[in-house]
DNA sequence: CACCAGGCAAGTA
DNA sequence: TACTTGCATGGT
């Protein structure tokens, strides 16, 4: 399987190129966007982030000392405004509490323990965590998705549970724990899945076809 | 009109 | 443990 998945890894990214995941210009802002991006379509939270950057909301002292209910104001493009609201002040909190609010003190904690500490914020679960990991703070970790689930469905390639940490485990077990692969391939199914896998495989267009079949 | 979109927490049985 | 519900806007 690990060879299957190599070769499906190198035909995604010559159909689709390098995907320069995750938008956004600092650390700070590809973690406003994973929890933002919460069972919301990016589209949304474009809205949301344009809305913040204009307010100088960018920022960690700014976002730290927002009210959180002007803040949710702000956001309501994305949808859940007030729980979000909620948990990015949450967040904020916990890194300056933590690393007093420096994303370079957080740089030097170690992987796993960084990832306790996000989960141990209030809505943040596994799939924004290892968002924040990976896009965030560079690390060798995969993001499990909706789309990450319904790829390995629609193609048949993994029989375990659908429990986020198996699958994660089925990915990072057979692939070179290497940040830019994790990165690149995680936003190349995205890509995939938006244009073909939106409830079957195997469009003929699907750049995973081939005359074995689909993937 | 219904349904979905890059989840998570809290409540129930 | 396993399943359900609230959260809420905007596009198709």
């Amino acid at each position: 399987m690990t060879k299957r998945l190599r070769e499906i890894f190198e035909k995604l990214l010559t159909a689709f190129g390098q995907r320069h995941w995750w938008p956004g210009d600092s650390p700070l802002e590809i973690m406003v966007g994973a929890v933002l991006t919460q069972n919301t379509s990016w589209r949304n939270v474009e809205k949301a982030i344009d809305n913040m950057r204009a307010k100088g909301l960018l920022d960690m002292d700014a976002l730290h000392l927002m009210e959180e209910d002007r803040l949710a104001d702000v956001i309501r493009p994305a949808g859940f405004y007030r729980v979000k609201s909620k948990r990015l002040k949450a967040l904020i909190t916990d890194i300056h509490v933590r690393y007093g609010a420096s994303i370079d003190h957080m740089r030097q904690v170690p992987t796993w323990q960084l990832r306790e500490h996000l989960l141990s914020v209030k809505g943040v679960g596994p799939e924004t965590a290892d968002s924040i990991l990976l896009y965030a703070l560079d690390r060798p970790v995969f993001v499990v998705d909706a789309y990450t689930k319904r790829f390995l469905k629609n193609h048949g390639l993994y029989e375990g549970s659908d429990d986020y940490h198996d699958v994660q485990k089925f990915f990072m077990d057979n692939l070179p724990r290497d940040t830019y692969i994790f990165n690149e391939f995680h936003a190349l199914l995205v890509c995939l899945c938006q244009r073909y896998c939106k409830k079957r495989p195997s469009c003929p267009a699907c750049p995973l076809m081939d005359e074995r079949g689909c993937a």
